[in-house]
DNA sequence: GTGCCAATCAACAAGTCATGTTGATTGCCA
DNA sequence: TGGCAATCAACATGACTTGTTGATTGGCAC
């Protein structure tokens, strides 16, 4: 996604009003490799400014996905995680803490065109499921 | 999974009865490879057996997951699709028709190691999302 | 065969996640 | 300063899946 203050003039120029919560959704989004739900994004953007409503957050995030700015993760796991990468990239899903990475995966994964000719594929997606290196310390065997 | 009469042997040796509605989720899950959801199964039983309910037949599903019978495909879209098979193997998702595919990616996906040390992968999904052959057909242009 | 008890049924309720609605209020920005 | 977009609270809706309950059925061990 673009820095708030590109943002910012993105929607002036849109003719969309730049109001707190849209600049607070902005901020909460901004530099953050969580991914986040929707309800993490409100939880942050209530520490500053609490009377603001998960209904205008949703609102605020699809319109952001609309705009191309973030991307929406579904990982089939509860609800939808929102990233401010949108990046060609991949992730990796811990079963530990459920933390997702931001990974790149080395090959280029492709379908055998003569095993599947005339399949058109636009898009490909790789979820790595494991444990991460914090999880994976805490049942390590012990040298 | 195994086929619907081995799957009959296995009920009866863990003391779980074999109802008439159990087998015609065998039989609607045995060669199936339409990654249907709880719903098309249901509708596939009623066929034979009108009386089935839909709770019954989300009982029985998830119970031959919990025996690893099958598989439960998460693919961001509405409803859990199952899969009797449950071989490795990747998916594709046409954003045509809907339909899911079974495909066998050629590379072998890995995470560099270097850059991802001590990222324990224990299992990798690919999702391809274009369009089947059927689909990219509809809308080329006709020579 | 008989009988126990698991399994199923209908009929609901509940829970989660996301979005729609409505009418009032606020406040951004031309 | 004023128009109108945006937000708010409060609630409803909707899709999907599972829980519950009390009654009924029928598989299967004996
Ligand atoms: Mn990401
Ligand atoms: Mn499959
Ligand atoms: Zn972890
Ligand atoms: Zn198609």
């Amino acid at each position: 996604m673009r820095t708030p203050e590109e943002l910012t003039e993105r929607f002036r120029a849109l003719g969309l009003k730049v109001t707190p919560q849209r600049q607070g959704v902005f901020h909460a989004l901004w530099g953050n490799d969580s991914h986040p739900t929707a309800e993490a994004i409100w939880d942050r953007v209530r520490e500053t400014m609490p009377t603001v409503s998960l209904r205008t957050v949703y609102q605020v995030l699809n319109d952001l996905i609309d705009l191309g700015e973030i991307g929406a993760v579904r990982l089939g796991t509860s609800s939808v995680r929102f990233d401010p990468n949108i990046d060609g990239h991949d992730h990796f899903v811990c079963r530990g803490c459920g933390r997702v990475h931001d990974v790149h995966a080395t090959a280029m994964v492709e379908l055998p065109a003569d095993h599947y000719p005339d399949f058109e594929v636009e898009a490909t997606q790789i979820v790595f499921r494991g444990r991460c290196p914090a999880c994976a310390r805490i049942t390590a065997v012990p040298s």
